[in-house]
DNA sequence: ACACATGCGCTTACATACAAGCGCCGTACT
DNA sequence: AGTACGGCGCTTGTATGTAAGCGCATGTGT
């Protein structure tokens, strides 16, 4: 087999910004498409078990089936979406096993990122999640408003202690942890709770006390388990049955 | 707007084997094709650098530009392929940032799983170990051999503590790493002193010693970062130099 | 000799055409 | 009435065509 082998010149400067950018290249209509159709995923505008066609989808956005169906093998790659081949694509179930796949890679990734942090954290980026905690106050009862608000805070975290390119493993990871926290978080208002324990948090670590840092993160992460299993239950059709249900073409119009 | 939203039968027993599978969906082209250029990227067989021409592998596939095309999206969300539009498509170097990345998510995940595994495992899961530990010794200086073993030892142990379905994610972040691991070992054979620390671990956790299963996981996780300075001081052209050097179209021919 | 402009060849991005398969539904038969 | 069968319409998978852009080489002017 014949390898091309690039050496390398460099210093060009051209693509300097481009590498440093481990997603999609550039502003591209796939990164466009991709973008859109997961925050309507992540956002439940399209709820689970929703209906995905390449040729509707591209007629929507007025482009080609090629950017559409790209878009598509990258959310099923992340699980948002799931292609059987010659039936259809679907929006993904909340599937319960990968919520908790998430949880404890997220509760792995965050609290061991806790004994990183240094002894004097960047004070910029401390000023940062204090404002961000600030926001958070000021947008109570507003789940649209808190989310953003609470992944940039975690991400923070994790810019905290040097590991913030680990960010996106665990978003890549979360997708079904995340819709199920917006199921629940529009039904009840939990969101006060949820920032003071991000203030408490973050207080221990700037006082140095890891060991509480990492209780009080451990029961920040775990809160969200005691709201799933009630949402289930209230919106079963919107979870994976373990008995292995799959969607069929029998379709609802449904408008939003 | 409008979706379509599907209900549920299910029950048909269709497609319950797919819904099991995170990845690709079947045994598409695509599938084949993502398969056998991870595997030639991991193994090194095709190098840091080397470039890949939609056209050229197509060809050389015997197939249309199309799944490879989308193999190469898949790759590059990975972190292994670099697509730099209009210009060309590269196997990215291993960058030392994200080999650090993965090396903090796996020590994060691994260590954490320890604490999951329960008093009394799965027997048959042990067994399993034991055999993979087995084996480890009768490769011996076989890197080829060695490395899948390796992985499906550590697969295990997350098994072992009911954690498998997150070894996925911890591979697809770990393709730097691995490429590094690679590197380091086909230059001197370390594999014995690996096999002796992955025995030394599960031993600790099969009489119950956690705190030693961690210390001795630590230990283990680590020791590849001694290795990867010097593999890049002697092949630093197979590494991301900071400066944003970048690939060009300058090719050398290379047999295996 | 060196700097610069221009065209060619390659690349990927996107669009379109064709192929193959599955599910639904109508029909005919039992 | 119930069941089996077959066509039809939709789906995704793959192949191919078109468009646009970058880099390098070449040639030209200074």
């Amino acid at each position: 087999m014949c390898v091309r082998y690039v050496n390398q010149l460099g210093g060009r400067g051209l693509f300097t910004t481009v590498v440093s950018v481990p997603t999609l290249p550039a502003r591209t209509s796939r990164r466009a498409v991709y973008d859109e159709l997961r925050r309507r995923v992540v956002t439940l505008q399209l709820p689970p078990g929703a209906a995905l066609s390449e040729n509707e989808l591209a007629a929507e956005l007025g482009i080609s089936r090629t950017p559409v169906r790209e878009s598509l093998i990258l959310l099923s790659q992340e699980g948002l979406v799931q292609v059987f081949p010659k039936v259809g694509s679907f929006v993904s179930r909340v599937d319960p096993d990968r919520v908790a796949d998430a949880q404890f890679l997220r509760e792995a990734v965050e609290l061991a990122s806790l004994d990183d942090v240094p002894a004097d954290p960047a004070p910029d980026l401390v000023a940062e999640l204090r404002a961000n905690l600030a926001a958070q106050e000021a947008v109570d009862q507003d789940a649209d408003a808190f989310f953003p608000l609470d992944e940039e805070f975690h991400h923070g975290l994790l810019r905290l202690a040097g590991h913030e390119r680990t960010w996106p493993t665990v978003v890549a990871a979360k997708g079904h942890l995340d819709r199920a926290r917006r199921l629940g978080l529009t039904e009840n208002a939990s969101m006060s709770v949820f920032r003071d324990q991000h203030e408490a948090v973050l207080d221990a670590l700037l006082r140095g006390d890891r060991a509480a840092a990492r209780t009080l993160m451990r029961t920040h992460l775990r809160a969200v388990f005691a709201d799933i299993e009630r949402v289930r239950r209230r919106s079963p059709e919107l979870f994976a049955s373990n008995a292995g249900s799959v969607p069929t073409r029998r379709s609802v119009a449904v408008w939003d």
